[in-house]
DNA sequence: TAAATACTGTTAAATAAATAACAGTACAAA
DNA sequence: TTTGTACTGTTATTTATTTAACAGTATTTA
């Protein structure tokens, strides 16, 4: 029906890096810049300039020659591909450390997507506001994503109790979740699940970084 | 010279599924048992079994037919592959609440990666131990560093001070950088850098959610 | 002991993504 | 007014990754 509909075979890293082009191009709005080129754009995202008229040409974007791209237009155009027109909410589940990070950090964003609740097992948790953000009880899981209309949840509760968290998601009704336990969730098909859990990360750097100390040493 | 030097040319994504078969390994030896199949594997980590299988055959490891793969011999040799044979260090930049998050996340667990060392601009926070961590100044990077041979930094300073805090780890002579802020920064190519910011991912959740609320739109 | 079953292991094919190659063009310099 | 330069935009090619196809085999069932 809109314009999404044409975008919808867009790569997945397309994607990605459509949200992170628009992120490094609100920063060089505000510091008045309003034209740049795509090896600029690939410098800051150390990609290749090309990957990037590339991204901007499977989106239907165009530049000008000799003068870059208008960053104010393509930041509009981004948003309209991978923003919704309403606002969507999302939930935190679990007000620990990292359920803290992704508050704050959401906090004050100008942003489609919006933290409107978090949920917690701890009385002492429950009941209260962090950072403007209301913290509910599990039991009010089902009642708060319906009526608030919460279609993501991301998950930060400790890893054992990730499987029945994302249960009483899926349950209540939710759309896309990410997990950022380490433990592997299971959902049903038509819910969208992300799983990023820092260790593996962090794991593969450090098989990159010996794998170049292992070069090194043979060289000497 | 080792062993390693054969897995030089895994493919990235097989390095990142590796650590996690292991990690859903250790919970099914915690749970006693011994062996699993490849398309048990499969199902916890959202994957076909020829994945797995075929994983496991670059790594060369056989299972048993009608038996499947033996638990703790594949943890093994997935240690062999992507761990060092010493303990590999890491510093986490900023006790905001992702750094402590990561802190509490390392804490305890049996793992050739070790947070060894927080930094920190805060003087209510240098000089203090958090989880058994010391906190140091930012003035202390480029000893500590040294001293204590730490490969990998992880920073999750306020966006803004990334960079700066990035210079700071190559000055100090750091392998390898995990951003978590979503400023992208710029390093060295010897220093293998992956970043990976919380605002990319929820926005790719939210634009496959809206894709398919559109498709279930369309429907009706 | 023949047939069915339930797996593994490997090669072949398909798909997805990144890179290379190059055509086109406005502008600047000579 | 020509030549060089510095860009964009697009198609072609290559590389990376996943999936499919299927051969092989121990075990169970009939």
């Amino acid at each position: 029906m809109d314009a999404t509909h044409a975008f919808e075979h867009l790569p997945h890293k397309t994607i990605e890096r459509l949200s992170q082009y628009r992120r490094a191009l609100l920063i060089c709005l505000e510091n008045k810049k309003t034209h740049i080129f795509s090896h600029e754009i690939a410098k800051i995202q150390h990609i290749t300039s090309v990957q990037v008229r590339r991204d901007l040409m499977l989106i239907g974007y165009s530049g000008t020659l000799r003068q870059g791209y208008n960053i104010q237009e393509l930041i509009d155009l981004i948003g309209e591909i991978i923003d919704s027109e309403e606002l969507t909410k999302v939930a935190v589940m679990g007000l620990g450390d990292l359920g803290r990070a992704l508050v704050n950090y959401f906090h004050d964003k100008r942003s489609k997507l919006d933290i409107v609740a978090i949920f917690d097992i701890n009385p002492d948790k429950t009941g209260t506001l962090f950072n403007g953000v209301p913290c509910y009880s599990v039991e009010e899981i089902p009642t708060i994503i319906q009526e608030e209309n919460i279609s993501i949840g991301i998950i930060t509760v400790p890893a054992v109790q990730a499987p029945v968290t994302a249960g009483r998601l899926v349950k209540a009704g939710i759309k896309g979740i990410l997990n950022y336990t380490p433990t592997p969730i299971q959902v049903p098909n038509d819910v969208y699940l992300e799983e990023l859990d820092m260790i593996t990360t962090l794991e593969k750097i450090a098989f990159y970084v010996k794998l170049s100390d292992e070069k090194n040493a043979l060289k000497q």
